[in-house]
DNA sequence: TGCTTGACTTTAC
DNA sequence: AGTAAAGCCAAGC
């Protein structure tokens, strides 16, 4: 079991429709600190692998992260997340108040 | 083996 | 509010 095992584990596990941080999914992979190894860890998974959904991962600043070897593959993320519903802000930013995925709601009030 | 780089985050000016 | 710096760990050279 290595470290972008599980990594890859709990980015499986991010419902349709809704996005996690790169921060939140070193948390919850036990690896609170290392969110830079998310990043490099979903930059080893190709684009086309519909195994893994990637896209629904995003900084925290509520926008796709992007890189010089990208080239295009941010566009198609943003595209694969607007098929599932998710709207972008006027600034191309995600809301995170309202598409934040929330894993564990046990207490749920209101 | 050792140094640099990087799909990040947080704290501090 | 935008910018700068430090912390983190694996990969590539």
């Amino acid at each position: 079991m290595s470290t972008y095992d599980r990594i890859y584990d709990i980015v499986r596990q991010i419902p349709p429709g809704q996005v996690a941080t790169y921060g939140q999914i070193a948390e919850l992979a036990n690896l609170f600190g290392k969110a830079r190894l998310v990043g490099y860890a979903l930059y080893q998974v190709a684009p086309e692998d519909t195994d893994i959904p990637w896209h629904r991962v995003i900084n925290a600043k509520g926008e796709i992260s992007q890189s010089p070897h990208r080239n295009g593959s941010d566009a198609w993320q943003r595209s694969l997340l607007e098929q599932e519903g998710v709207q972008f802000g006027p600034d191309h930013k995600i809301n995170l108040r309202d598409y934040r995925w929330q894993p564990d709601r046990s207490v749920m009030d209101a």
